[in-house]
DNA sequence: GAGTGGTCTAGACCACAGC
DNA sequence: CTGTGGTCTAGACCACTCT
């Protein structure tokens, strides 16, 4: 097929857009199957070849899940090798365990500046804040903040957060369809106020790891924004560079 | 070709393995290219098709670089977008400017426990150890102290340092063959000691960024163990988790 | 126009999982 | 045994770069 260039886009990128809109829609649920690549080949009216193509980078992205005889897979959430992907906390010594999570507080608010930005959301738009506390064996590692547009995530209380078994992302897919794809952290090193060396148990002005971070689902709609202090005493965030 | 699989390994895995040892013994040097996908397909007696799909993988490591048209190319430290991949500091408003390297000192030691374990190297083997500060704008936002096996980079001096314009990585690439491939971090909170304030320029105690990094060359053996300070007062570590 | 990487196809066959 | 993903091939054609 001829293409006169400006416009032009691969047959597989494609075919990769209308499967990330199966996704979106809901028509592909996360731990579910997706149709074999000879019936999306079908479907599409492709070469399997080009199938192929597009679930290769649905699964760079993690998107998808393939295994090898069984069949491709929606990524989600609630699958514990997921986890690691977001919390990249490890024990100085000892087994990385995953942390405990203790919502301490949950209210509606209205969105400010930083949070009308982060979010892309209009100014004093209903927005839901969450404080929680990590742990690990009952010791406080990390404090949270935690803000969601209220419009997406309304009827979150914090009964959900503290019934739920799990990590809070597996909580906003399974209860919200909310998928966070990826995210952006900025890193920094802060002082502990008084506050929050309470909270985590350090003396105040103790070093802190300062995590701010924005998370996107499908095309790249931020649909979080965080920020964590993590006491660093016993633990460090470990980060690969590739 | 059959297989009777407990040692299967595809085709393109083991092209690929080929195309490492030309790029590790030197036979493709950084910054050139490599040849044609055709004529690699001839040399190693395969279809083009998977002579792509082992360039592919290398290409996704950071090994290789593809350009359309072009050629297939080594990867090089000396491209400044090779910079970012392995110094993700930015600053908190404003250009990101890559950091001026002023190295402060440069001795000769024997390997104690800790860089030995994180060098892969004997107790007591020699190593070379920089200290150096970078600077934004004249001003210091990072203290480091670089230790290296000195049995590779034998002949390092701080001389080599002040003259090479450019990434130290760079430095060790032309000057001594060594290339950085991978790292890993461990960040943690830490409050400045009077040393350090001093050299950055901060009040003591004042909480920095510390960034632990071992990085790896071919085969994944560790070559470079380093500590880094990071004044985040003005600039933040940026990660994107994906 | 010539050469390079990039896309797409159709078909054969292999490895793996589960019945 | 069947169905799934994974590998490999051979060939045609397209997009990009440089001469």
């Amino acid at each position: 097929m001829v293409n006169l260039s400006p416009t032009f886009s691969p047959l597989y990128q494609q075919i990769k857009r209308l499967m990330i809109q199966a996704l979106e829609s809901g028509e592909w649920r996360p731990g579910q199957a997706i149709p074999s690549e000879q019936e999306l080949a079908v479907r599409f009216q492709v070469s399997q070849g080009t199938v192929r193509k597009a679930i290769d980078e649905l699964a760079a992205d993690n998107l998808l899940i393939r295994r090898q005889g069984k069949g491709t897979f929606v990524a989600s959430h609630a699958d514990p090798r997921a986890l690691f992907r977001f919390l990249r906390l490890t024990p100085l010594s000892g087994e990385i365990v995953p942390l405990k999570s203790e919502p301490l507080d949950c209210w509606r608010a209205k969105a400010g500046q930083e949070a009308s930005r982060n979010l892309g959301i209009e100014l004093s738009a209903p927005i839901i804040i969450i404080r929680r506390v990590l742990k690990h064996e009952s010791k406080p590692i990390v404090v949270d903040e935690i803000y969601l547009p209220g419009e997406i995530f309304s009827g979150l209380n914090i009964e959900m957060l503290r019934d739920w078994q799990g990590s809070i992302y597996g909580l906003f897919e399974s209860r919200f369809g909310v998928r966070m794809l990826h995210a952006r952290e900025k890193i920094r090193a802060v002082a502990a106020d008084r506050n929050v060396a309470e909270t985590l148990g350090v003396p105040e002005a103790s070093p802190l790891l300062s995590v701010e971070r924005v998370a996107y689902t499908y095309g790249d709609k931020p649909v979080e924004w965080r920020r964590g202090l993590y006491s660093t005493a016993e633990h460090y965030y470990l980060n690969e560079l590739s």
